[in-house]
DNA sequence: ATACTCCCTACTAATTCTATAGAGAAACAG
DNA sequence: CTGTTTCTCTATAGAATTAGTAGGGAGTAT
């Protein structure tokens, strides 16, 4: 389940992508608009541009804008900085592996198995669905869709 | 995350499920071949039980048996049941549905929109898979596979 | 009758998630 | 240079969830 940090995070960046001309937006506003708390969502917007997603400028008119493209920030990302893995158990992930006490045979453990194919499909949509393409238009799919 | 509780189940069913004679297992077995606090799994099976996964017999020779064929339980029950709905937001559950509080215009979210493809994805592999598809043989796949 | 094993309710401990507080540092306006 | 604005950072508090413990009750077999 996203955590309510998670769903902030989302939202924040869908609201920055959707600003068209890369103007700058204060924390206040994206508290406001979205009924976040306002410190809260801070410490959040910092761990989003800490990891590269945002730019900030701080003092009259500062604010956040997206770092790079909407096309290129992606729902897997997002919720690996957010919330950890994605796998559903530890050592069915990639990013976070991590080898469970008391397994002997990982190899050949069922449930790792089960949730390894889990993984791949959540991988498969959210490291492949950027914000743009969330948002329809004006994305990768939307201009591979027209030859752009 | 998969928690604690649901790996307990998973595998107290997957042992359950390799017992080939339906001979009774009890909780204090199950306890120590996997290294689950005793009392905590109790719990645990009683609840699987109250879904009709499981059957119980109480006394000298008690224990627990699965309820039906291990080709009739599936990933998917076993965690709804721990865990509750698989669908990383409860918006995008079928199982679980909830509406968010403050999203106006539901049908045009695109957290949901993507989350909604996640969660069928999930379902796609977690309610396909039984617990004896996962042991390999003597399940749904193998007997399909083999024409029987 | 007794020993065994599941059944049930209540409670405690540990961890994680959510949120708040307050001082600090860069940017800008005048 | 001073004051205001807005992000930056660290620490902490409160709430919720998860994990685990305790102890007696009830059915079953011998």
């Amino acid at each position: 389940m996203l955590s309510k940090k998670t769903k902030y995070a989302l939202r924040a960046l869908l609201m920055l992508a959707e600003q068209e001309d890369a103007e700058m937006i204060q924390v206040s506003d994206i508290a406001q608009r979205q009924k976040a708390p306002k410190k809260f969502l801070e410490l959040i917007l910092l761990e989003l541009k800490k990891h590269g997603l945002l730019y900030s400028q701080r003092g009259k008119n500062g604010g956040y804008v997206l770092a790079k493209p909407a096309s290129e920030i992606y729902f897997g990302q997002i919720i690996r900085i957010m919330d950890g893995p994605l796998a559903p158990i530890p050592c069915a992930s990639l990013t976070g592996y991590r080898r469970c006490v008391d397994c002997e045979n990982e190899a050949k453990c069922p449930i790792r198995r089960v949730m390894r194919k889990v993984r791949d499909a959540m991988s498969e949509i959210l490291d492949k669905t950027s914000i743009a393409d969330a948002l329809g238009s004006s994305g990768r799919k939307f201009r591979r869709a027209h030859g752009l």
